[in-house]
DNA sequence: TAATACTGACTGACCAGTCAGTTATATAGA
DNA sequence: TCTATATAACTGACTGGTCAGTCAGTATTA
């Protein structure tokens, strides 16, 4: 589709020198289409910046609520986190996304808010939800569960800000399966983590 | 210093608005200047740039050379890591340098690539040895060396980010105390730490 | 009175956004 | 099936505003 090309030739650009520097007449030739096309999609180069992320962060939250919902225990749950994050991070556009929005954060601080408290906020209290629940069976045992649940989620913005950044001017790229593996045995250990038996632990 | 009020205008500016979207007219006027008086001290907006970047990275790497490289047990040195961690967040200006290198990484690749393996890399080094030399007297268990060095260091990325980013958007400013201390816990336990006695452990 | 530091109006390049004109597609009638 | 006409999709030269960088002139200090 027009529109989707349009917008992946936005975020190119977008990524590569920034929302002020990227040059419509750029995303316009990478996209297939002439200047004038790019208006009958978008109103403005903001919109198309806007339409941009709408684009790319209505389904994520999604995709993480499923991921971490549902597993039945917390190794479960970081076993499969562990297994998810490397692919998102190497084979989404997310790392990318995430550049351009903390470049463009204090132009749009209603785009960051809104983020913050519709999906980042969410993602936490999923987390939080999730760790609480495992205490409160004794599967695991920590002093301040959301705290932790900011430090399960850490490696995952050090690998985005990894992936867009350093990654491009390294000889070879980070291993990130063999990062969100460390991490797993390393949370688990942490959060003191003890597998329960099928009994109820009451 | 006329230089160092130009510097800490710039960089107001380019953490607000971005490298290309910041107007040296308004630098000049938040740092009590003209526009002419810029280019008495840098050569253009780039270069102002660069000026900015070298400024605040040159003292850096040794603050955490010293920080690390010399605390005698594991413990110890994760213990300063976590005290210092919060005040450099929330009283110096990396978080916002930060915010500015990621958003211009694109465009200037020769300065993240030179920030990677004169800065980062090295405190991985200096992180890993600290690593190896604890494994190797039997303080700490780990399987992979250099992913758990990035896993310490992880959280002040984070927090860095969050800070530039969520902070300003945010009522109430994230509790960074109260992170690294649960970091620190969840490290040493994570690192399946053992205290050594004062004998020799071969 | 010389040298140095600073100023701010000016200019030329650049680019977001426009719109008159062109091309492609759909519909209808012969 | 072929042409005619209407409509929708697209184009790219043009314009007006913006701003990095300049430099002749002014103020300050030695």
């Amino acid at each position: 589709m027009r529109r989707d090309a349009i917008l992946e030739a936005a975020l190119s650009e977008f990524y590569e020198k920034g929302l002020a520097a990227a040059r419509l007449d750029d995303i316009a030739e990478r996209a297939g289409v002439s200047k004038g096309t790019l208006y009958l999609y978008f109103s403005s180069k903001e919109d198309l910046f806007r339409g941009l992320i709408d684009h790319h962060t209505g389904p994520a939250i999604e995709r993480i609520k499923s991921m971490v919902g549902l597993a039945p225990s917390m190794e479960q749950a970081l076993e499969s986190f562990s297994h998810i994050a490397p692919s998102i991070i190497k084979e989404t556009s997310m790392p990318l996304m995430i550049k351009v929005m903390i470049g463009e954060s204090q132009a749009f601080p209603d785009i960051i808010r809104h983020h913050r408290t519709q999906i980042i906020d969410q993602c936490y209290s999923i987390l939080i939800d999730a760790l609480q629940a495992a205490q409160d069976r004794g599967e695991i045992d920590i002093d301040n569960v959301e705290m932790t649940a900011r430090l399960v989620f850490a490696p995952v913005v050090y690998s985005g800000i990894w992936r867009s950044v350093f990654d491009p001017v390294s000889e070879k790229e980070l291993d990130y399966d063999a990062l969100f593996k460390a991490h797993t045995k390393m949370m688990l250990r942490g959060l003191n983590y003890r597998p329960q038996t099928q009994r109820d632990g009451t």
